[in-house]
DNA sequence: CAGTATCCCGTTAGATACTG
DNA sequence: CAGTATCTAACGGGATACTG
């Protein structure tokens, strides 16, 4: 269950799982959608989710190469979850930017680093 | 937004907060009840969490020392998506270790080391 | 009891270069 | 386009020892 929970919760495959709540995206849509993320990580992280069971690949033979990615039923189902923790974090930004700052400043006076 | 949800998702962060839904804990009873959670890692955590003001820390300066963390509003307010992801995660544990199976077994026929 | 302080190693993730 | 391969710096996290 920890490992699992590491897995979901991880940043990436959150914000992939958001990503394709929207529909089907091609490996170059998600790199774009997905701010910060290397062709790398990209990668691992949609092999990871491919291994549970999360989302399917698609590979189109073309020229130039083309793979689409989507959310697998079981996927779907943890797209509630998922999204509700993504606008909680969304909603609640600022208030722990605040708290955060209020506790920097407090160590701080306490002769902080 | 990656690093808040970096933190959120963190593990420990999840199984901590899902602790503390349970009511105020002193430090020891998180520890037991986490289980594979060292000393040092509870303590970065609850420090995490307190700094985001998701989590409140009362110290009672008695022999021994006590130490009691709550969850703050915000804290509980995240709450509900928390639970609710590791619920999903309880119950669709057998399905993932299915799919990783079938996952794994796809890749060794392929030639996979 | 509830930490803090070190040491240290394995994993991770970013950058870069290359390919079917 | 959608990867794989490689190298390396940074970080996470365990073990251990010490303290108010």
């Amino acid at each position: 269950m920890r490992e699992i929970l590491a897995k979901i919760g991880d940043k990436w495959s959150i914000l992939t799982i958001m990503m394709l709540s929207g529909g089907t995206r091609r490996f170059s849509e998600l790199q774009r959608g997905i701010e910060g993320i290397s062709q790398r990580m990209l990668t691992l992280t949609l092999r990871g989710l491919e291994r549970d069971g999360l989302v399917t690949r698609e590979v189109f033979p073309t020229i130039p190469p083309r793979v689409e990615y989507t959310l697998t039923p079981l996927g779907r189902s943890l797209q509630q979850p998922v999204i509700a923790l993504g606008q909680w974090v969304v909603a609640n930004l600022p208030e722990i930017d605040t708290a955060r700052r209020r506790f920097d400043a407090a160590a701080e006076d306490r002769g902080g680093n």
